[in-house]
DNA sequence: AACGCGGGGCT
DNA sequence: AGCCCAGCGTT
C-alpha cells in the first residue's frame, strides 16, 4: 500500500521531531556556532563519510584554516595534506576553489540563496540545502541518504533511492513538511534520527520519537525500506611499486595526475603488472624508459598491500631498491628526505607501504 | 541515468 | 564479503 503525506499530522510530527533533537542531539564540533564557513567545511567532509571519522579532521582543518581568507590563500599542497586519509580528494580541491570564488567575488561572505550557492564547486543539492538551512535558516531541503531512509519509512515511499531521480521525490516531501520556524533543526533532526535511531538495518523503532507518525512501522515493513538496488561488483588491479633511495639517502616520490583516482596525491613509483613480464622487470624498464632513472631492486618484496576502494581493488607488491644514476627532478618526480616526505599527502595504501618499509629497514 | 571517486566500520 | 556512510562532477 502506498503512503502519503496527507496521512501525516505535520505540526505534531515537527513538534515531536524538534523536541527530540533539542534534547538528544550529539555534541559535535561544527555545532558550536553557525559560522557558514565551518558549516560548509563540515558538510563537505561529511559527504559519504561518518561523523566519527570526520571529527578529528574537522578540528585540525579549522585549526589550520580558520577562515575563508586563510583557506583561500593556503598552499594547495598543505590543504591536501590536511585531507590526507579522508578520501574523495576532489572534495577538498573543489572546496578550496569555491572558497577562493567566495573570497574574490562575494567579499568573503558565503552566498545565502539557492541559485548562487549551487554555483560553487562541490556544492550540490544536498550541501546547498544544508548550508542554507543550518547557517542561514532558509527552509530548503537537505536530502542525503539518512533523509531518504527516514522519510521512505515515515511516508512509505517505495521509490528506489539508488536512482538519481528519486531525490526529487524526497525533496518535494521535505518542502511540504519542513518547519519554517526552525529549518536548521528540522533538517539536522532528520539526519540525526537516521544516524541514531532509524538506522539502515534493525532500526530502533521502540526508541523512536516519531514512531506514532511512521507509516512503515504501522504496517510492519520498516525492514523492507528504503528500496535500494545494488550496484555491480568491483574490478581487480595488480600493481608493483618501489621505495627507491638514492646515494644521498633521499627517496623518490611521484605526483599522480590531476584527474582521476587519487588525483594530485603522491605515491612511490608504481606500475600495473603484466602477465608476460616479471614485476621487477616491468618496474625497472618503466623507470628507465619513462624517466631515464636506472634502478636496482632488492631480491624479494618487503610487503604486499591489499587495498579496497569502493569501485576497485588494488594489490600492490612493494620492493625496496636504489637509484643508480643522476635523477632529473620534474614537477611530478621528486627526491625527498624521510623527514620531508611527511609533508606530502599520500593515499593510505602508500602510508602503509612506507610504514612497512621502515619496519623492514629496522629489522635489517 | 550511470559511473568514477576513498576509506573505514558494521553485519 | 558486502553494505553503508550528512554526495558531487562528468559523461
Amino acid at each position: 500500500m502506498a503512503g502519503s503525506i496527507e496521512q501525516l499530522n505535520i505540526k505534531q510530527f515537527q513538534n515531536d521531531l524538534l523536541h527530540w533533537f533539542t534534547n538528544e542531539q550529539r555534541d559535535l564540533p561544527w555545532r558550536k556556532d553557525q559560522d557558514p564557513y565551518k558549516v560548509w567545511v563540515s558538510e563537505i567532509m561529511l559527504q559519504q563519510t561518518r561523523v566519527d571519522t570526520v571529527i578529528p579532521y574537522f578540528n585540525r582543518f579549522i585549526e589550520n584554516f580558520p577562515t575563508i581568507e586563510k583557506l583561500a590563500e593556503a598552499d594547495e599542497e598543505n590543504v591536501l595534506k590536511a585531507w590526507e586519509g579522508l578520501g574523495y580528494y576532489s572534495r577538498v580541491r573543489n572546496l578550496q576553489a569555491a572558497v577562493k570564488e567566495v573570497h574574490e567575488s562575494y567579499g568573503g561572505v558565503v552566498p545565502n540563496t539557492p541559485e548562487e550557492i549551487k554555483k560553487l564547486k562541490g556544492v550540490g543539492p544536498y550541501t546547498a540545502g544544508a548550508i542554507l538551512s543550518i547557517a542561514y535558516g532558509v527552509p530548503e531541503p537537505a536530502v542525503d541518504g539518512n533523509v531518504m531512509r527516514v522519510l521512505s519509512r515515515i511516508l512509505l515511499i517505495w521509490d528506489d533511492i539508488a536512482k538519481a531521480s528519486s531525490r526529487k521525490v524526497f525533496e518535494e516531501a521535505v518542502r511540504s513538511i519542513i518547519s519554517h520556524e526552525n529549518p536548521s533543526y528540522f533538517n539536522q533532526a532528520l539526519m540525526e534520527l537516521g544516524a541514531l535511531i532509524c538506522t539502515p538495518t534493525s532500526p530502533s523503532c521502540l526508541l523512536c520519537p516519531v514512531r506514532e507518525h511512521c507509516q512503515a512501522f504501522h504496517e510492519g515493513v520498516q525492514d523492507q525500506l528504503p528500496v535500494k538496488t545494488k550496484k555491480k561488483s568491483t574490478r581487480h588491479v595488480e600493481l608493483v611499486a618501489a621505495v627507491l633511495k638514492d646515494h644521498q639517502g633521499r627517496y623518490l616520490i611521484h605526483k599522480r595526475p590531476e584527474q582521476g583516482l587519487l588525483a594530485n596525491l603522491w605515491e612511490f613509483p608504481t606500475v600495473e603488472k603484466s602477465k608476460l613480464i616479471k614485476p621487477k622487470d616491468i618496474l625497472q624498464d618503466f623507470m628507465k624508459h619513462e624517466y631515464d632513472i636506472h634502478i636496482q631492486l632488492d631480491k624479494t618484496s618487503f610487503t604486499a598491500i591489499p587495498h579496497v576502494f569502493s569501485h576497485l581493488t588494488w594489490d600492490i607488491e612493494a620492493y625496496s631498491g636504489t637509484i643508480e644514476n643522476e635523477v632529473k627532478e620534474a614537477g611530478n618526480m621528486k627526491l625527498v628526505t624521510a623527514e620531508e616526505l611527511t609533508n606530502y599527502a599520500f593515499p593510505v595504501s602508500y602510508q602503509k607501504m612506507w610504514k612497512a618499509y621502515l619496519e623492514s629497514v629496522k629489522e635489517n
